[in-house]
DNA sequence: GTCTATATGGGGATAGAC
DNA sequence: GTCTATCCCCATATAGAC
């Protein structure tokens, strides 16, 4: 694990931090401490903190790209690659009642802050929305794959977003159960 | 307008601030400089930020409620309450794509920094959960009311969500129809 | 590549004059 | 009630030794 080279150990402990606390809630101090380097020694790796925030986004989409071939792998049919989507509320729940959903919190905070990065961070709700499409092309749904994509992506969110609120994981488990019987006929 | 009482304006202020920027990048001499006055006047109104957020979190507590209770009197069925509060989504959607919903951000962003003040935020949600619930109940969903409202809540959070990941007022449009059509049948 | 030391600015908060 | 002045801490970022 500490054997990877100082720039990853970085982005990976800046990734894991601006998930838990925050972006600008998060000192490059709080990095440097947890991977036991000097403040100075930043500014070898990267210019800047918002470089920081780039390769974190960066690393992101790129995990999100990773998981979803996972899922395309794992899974023979459509249905069950959606079922699988649907099934990270549960898998990550302890993570998502803590710190709520890590694509849809740092889109909210830079999207308040106006910040250059916005873009990128929300090109990683892109991502999942033009491959749930996919899945609902697959299904049969050709005509309404993107609403229905988007859809499914905004129900997740909002579970996601009061089950950090509430701290409930049996709301969770309902919702999921919810999503489960609306897959077998997903309709607008 | 600023004729009201300095402690007012700095709430009301701090409010609006909160909302755009989020709390812990809102400085207190943002909020000073917006209403003219000087760093050092806040403590003779409020001991703290954190007093501040306080104060805010009441407001908005009293502001939903009286909110909720007008949509209870301008409107003669709980189909026809249900129905305004989904259309929030379209009347504050200006708002909504720029910094999100108010009520999620917040609870969201002291959940996150699992600020003493989160209790607070998560009681306007459970107010609406609440008002939301007893509509269902008055359509005569008696047993699964408390379940509707907060599936219903979170669907709105996830639209409110993504349309300011997106900043796509189609999205926006197309979901609240989702929601209406859903509302003429809600089921789980 | 990594460190220490430091520059510079901004944050919340206090003291005390008016 | 409001102000100015100031304290102290912590933030990002830089300079330069090792």
């Amino acid at each position: 694990m500490s054997r990877q080279p100082t720039k990853t150990r970085i982005a990976e402990t800046a990734d894991t931090l601006f998930y838990q606390r925050g972006y600008a809630q998060t000192s490059l101090a709080d990095i440097a401490q947890e991977i036991e380097i000097s403040r100075g020694n930043f500014y070898y790796h990267f210019k800047s903190k918002d470089e920081i925030l780039g390769a974190v986004l960066k690393n992101r989409h790129a995990k999100t790209v990773a998981m979803l071939e996972t899922f395309q792998a794992e899974n023979d049919t459509a249905a069950g690659r959606i079922s699988a989507f649907v099934h990270i509320l549960t898998s990550n729940q302890a993570n998502i009642m803590q710190f709520g959903c890590p694509v849809g919190t740092i889109c909210g905070e830079l999207g308040k802050l106006a910040h250059p990065a916005r873009a990128e961070a929300s090109e990683i709700f892109s991502l999942l929305s033009e491959w749930l499409a996919e899945q609902f092309a697959a299904l049969g749904y050709v005509a309404t794959a993107d609403d229905l994509a988007m859809h499914l992506l905004a129900r997740s969110q909002g579970i996601a977003t009061l089950a950090q609120a509430f701290q409930d994981p049996e709301f969770v488990a309902k919702e999921v159960a919810v999503l489960e019987r609306w897959l077998t006929n997903p309709t607008l």
